[in-house]
DNA sequence: ATCTTATTGAAAATGATTTTCAATTTCAGT
DNA sequence: ACTGAAATTGAAAATCATTTTCAATAAGAT
């Protein structure tokens, strides 16, 4: 079973398990979001989710990210043209490194910021409880 | 002089030295974010604004802060809550340090993410060009 | 002080997102 | 499979942020 059928199926079932009903317009939006390598805008996803279920509305692209951010199974993704799309959420705390070519994005995981956070903290004061990464980049095909 | 002050007369320099002209308008929103510890929106810098130039047009604020922003006097600071709001630039490679409390914000720098880069570069096949690195903690007021 | 032209604020236009609501669909219980 | 209660839907209207338009004003060069 490829791997976005998987996580497809895992995403119905954390609906189904919060009491959400699957219909037809969320499940469709799932089809587009699990299965893309690049992050996607309410317009961009209404589109193509539009191919295989044409009745769809733009209404419920929203109201369907709202629920699957909620839920933890997709994140926004914030870079310099915009912060409106959203991508697949990794469990556990990850990093994304995006292709400033086609947008395909990866996860990658890493805390070796520990020790530099640490001296942050020394010289500003501040106690850090969180951080953000991101990495800019071209993607192996795009070089 | 305070430090604030020369910011201010800094950033009005580099209008004229640009064939801006010095307006009003100008240079109340200046006043505004060369003075601010913290990021403000479009909104909030229209209220503080008015406050010494009560004419002021939100049109005006919108205008000014697309001028500032190609200038790189200032930049847009992404946060969970939205990514609508500026804070004065720092001239050279940078980080912010927010603070979840107050909104309070300081830079620091610190390149000790390089092998991590190098490693995720390796891992990846990508080829890294940049990177968003933000922390998100409480300042010493806020803890 | 005068002139040229950039800049302004009000109002209208646009674009994105949210709200409202009657019709439809899901799903639990039979 | 059938029924009914309740969640969900899409269309349309409403809201909110930002941009555009335009006549009036103000900045700065002469
Ligand atoms: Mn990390
Ligand atoms: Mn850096
Ligand atoms: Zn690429
Ligand atoms: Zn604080």
């Amino acid at each position: 079973m490829p791997k976005e059928t998987k996580r497809r199926d895992t995403w119905f079932a954390c609906l189904q398990a919060n009491d959400y009903r699957l219909t037809k317009p969320r499940k469709t939006v799932i089809n587009v979001l699990a299965s893309s390598r690049q992050a996607l805008n309410p317009t961009e996803i209404f589109d193509l989710a539009r191919e295989e279920y044409p009745s769809l509305g733009l209404v419920s692209v929203y109201r369907t990210l709202e629920t699957l951010e909620e839920l933890n199974l997709i994140q926004r993704v914030h870079q310099p043209e915009g912060c409106k799309s959203y991508i697949a959420a990794f469990s556990g705390h990850q990093h994304l490194l995006v292709c400033e070519g086609c947008g395909r994005m990866v996860y990658f995981d890493g805390d070796d910021i520990a020790s530099l956070v640490e001296r942050v903290e020394q010289e500003s004061g501040y106690q850090v409880n969180e951080h953000w990464l991101q990495l800019f980049g071209r993607c192996q095909a795009c070089q």
